[in-house]
DNA sequence: CGGTGTCATGACATCGGTGTCATACCTGCA
DNA sequence: TGCAGGTATGACACCGATGTCATGACACCG
């Protein structure tokens, strides 16, 4: 590979005249800098960024830490697509800083992480995002010099930037929308309340149905979300029937996620239940390769993973900028209702037959 | 950032004898190695990659690109997601390679491939790998150094090094499943013929057809593929009437891909026909979000992106010892089939009705 | 006409490692 | 005892850029 000192020869000038000509930094002869392109086109010469980097310190490298790429031995998942939606949005939010992103992956183990930031130090990375499959805590070991760090879904207790999916937010706005809607029975079909967005997400369906003054009916939410695995569906059958068999049953069923809420749609039609006109379906997601092949398409909200991904790429560019931090705390990314046509919207001469409507 | 010859000074011996601790290419004393290990430890000292590359010219880099990671400005389209797939075996494949993988991005313009190639060059990357969106044919500038370069997905007329799926394979191998399962009269609502794929899987049919000694019938090919976007579920809902309408009907639906299934299992029950019972229905990319979670589930022939991208880095790591190229051509990756309970298996009863057997 | 400022260019040191070669010490064998 | 051969270590040059400083040629101004 040709070096500065080869086009420098060829164009009969100095090695630093080929230099300024390369990065502008100084006036160069018109007729100088001609040679000097030509030698370079000729020789094919591309400069050495590890070269470059020996003085000037600046790699232009940001380095990636997720799961996502490689896939546990045993994919039993569908795993990972959030992530790589969230690297979608560091992508796009450093593709104009002249940035260059390196990527490596844990393979799911977070054990992992640690060799993985020693790695991208060697290539002294400027700043490093850490991104997790859904939203977490993490312990993640901070790299030992001063290195700018993000995380992405999510946070750990040593007050590490992160940029987080506003679940509360999101499940309130859905049902505030349910209800202005018409629909005052919202069946609930959590998450498992072990993983962080659970409780938020709980909290939210019950704040919305809270400020439009309708009482919480724990019959009305149930947990059977098993990760996608065998026996999910069974559950899902099992308390839809429950429900639908209530002397008020729900007029609509929200989903913990997209995925769930494809399978309710296949259980409600064997149970010869028409999806939207008896019985409304919502997700939360936005995975809209699910939510808009739906027949019909789905009712959801958008879990923002690529606004998570640009506000990282965002925060950690503001950081090796040296711009100090003006908000402390996690930042929260809420996402958008997407209203289809899964969910009727109920005229006031349907709501007759709604026992447990107070007002309106 | 500490440096070498500052962990030399506090060990109190000379650079290379830590250089020498650092990669073990030469015999330290016990000591002396302590003594040093204690200094790195103590200055938290991260050799520089850059540094090292400037003498060794091995920067331990592959380049990757790619339009998966930032969608386009308006991303009508789940786009992207096979790239990804892809990516994620390269991955694998590399894990233990010692590589590091940087990823950039064309943002689906191919034009800026060349920028992003100049780019990695400087990095001195020791090799490249394109991934394309789909199995395509690309025109792109080959690096004009020496860097190896391998087509993922995708081929070019120079006889780039491509790792392609089997489209032709794959298509055969699920009719064939399908015929031997009993069925006789197989609809195919094919994918656009104007894409790589197209033609090729159409052969596959017509081969599994031919093989079996089962007559082609155009009426039971329709292509309704827009890409998903508005009005392909009326196409499809008028194909799939038209087919059903015939004096034999398909006993099996074979769908172009697994979304397109999706959308034929709503449509199909709006007509009040049973998937399995009435009518069976067969995707292809094993698409497993859908495909797993489909009721019933899907059956589909797997699209092995991971796969592809597992050959393409095996490839490339072998064309970067120098190992001479043992195949010439593009290299066609099966995947295999997945069956489920998407199809019905005939018996012989249920053949009697069938008006086209003509034999068994 | 001499001093000052700008333009254009080159010599040289430097970044942080590693390759080459030299050196000093020790052991074993003729 | 003398020398070959192995072990442990250091001095120094070098990789390919860029920062610093020096230099020569002009143009402009008083």
């Amino acid at each position: 590979m040709a070096t500065i000192y080869d086009v420098a020869r060829i164009a009969g000038v100095s090695a630093k005249t080929v230099s300024r000509v390369l990065n502008g930094d100084a006036p160069v002869g018109a007729q100088t800098r001609e040679a000097v392109q030509k030698a370079i086109a000729e020789l094919g010469y591309v400069p050495s960024n590890a070269a470059r980097m020996m003085r000037s310190n600046r790699s232009g490298l940001i380095g990636l830490i997720t799961g996502a790429i490689s896939m546990s031995p045993e994919p039993t998942q569908p795993a990972g697509l959030p992530e790589l939606f969230i690297v979608q949005g560091i992508q796009k939010a450093l593709a104009n800083s002249g940035m260059t992103m390196m990527i490596a992956d844990t393979g799911g183990a977070v054990a992992k992480a640690a060799p993985l930031i020693d790695t991208f130090l060697r290539h002294r990375v400027e700043g490093l995002i850490y991104v997790a499959e859904y939203h977490q805590k993490v312990a993640l070991a901070a790299p030992s010099d001063g290195t700018p760090m993000v995380l992405a879904n999510c946070f750990d207790d040593r007050g590490t930037p992160a940029i987080l999916p506003d679940d509360f937010r999101g499940q309130c706005d859905l049902v505030a929308r349910l209800i202005s809607a018409g629909h005052r029975r919202v069946g609930y079909l959590t998450l498992r309340p072990d993983i962080a967005a659970g409780p938020l997400r709980n909290n939210g369906y019950r704040t919305a149905l809270a400020e439009a003054g309708i009482a919480y009916d724990p019959a009305l939410t149930e947990n059977c979300d098993l990760e996608g695995r065998y026996g999910e569906t069974q559950l899902l059958w099992d308390a839809i029937a429950r429900m639908l068999r209530l002397s008020a049953p729900p007029t609509v069923l929200c989903c913990g996620n997209d995925q769930m809420a494809l399978r309710v749609y296949g259980i409600l039609r064997s149970m010869g239940r028409k999806v939207p006109t008896e019985v409304s379906v919502a997700g939360y997601d936005n995975y809209r390769v699910i939510a808009e092949t739906l027949y019909p398409p789905l009712t959801t909200v958008e879990l923002p993973y690529t606004a998570i991904g640009v506000r990282a790429a965002q925060r950690l560019m503001a950081m090796i900028s040296g711009q100090p931090r003006e908000d402390k705390g996690p930042t929260l990314v809420a996402g958008p209702v997407y209203w289809r046509d899964s969910v009727t919207e109920l005229h006031p001469a349907n709501l007759t037959f709604l026992k447990s409507v107070k007002e309106e």
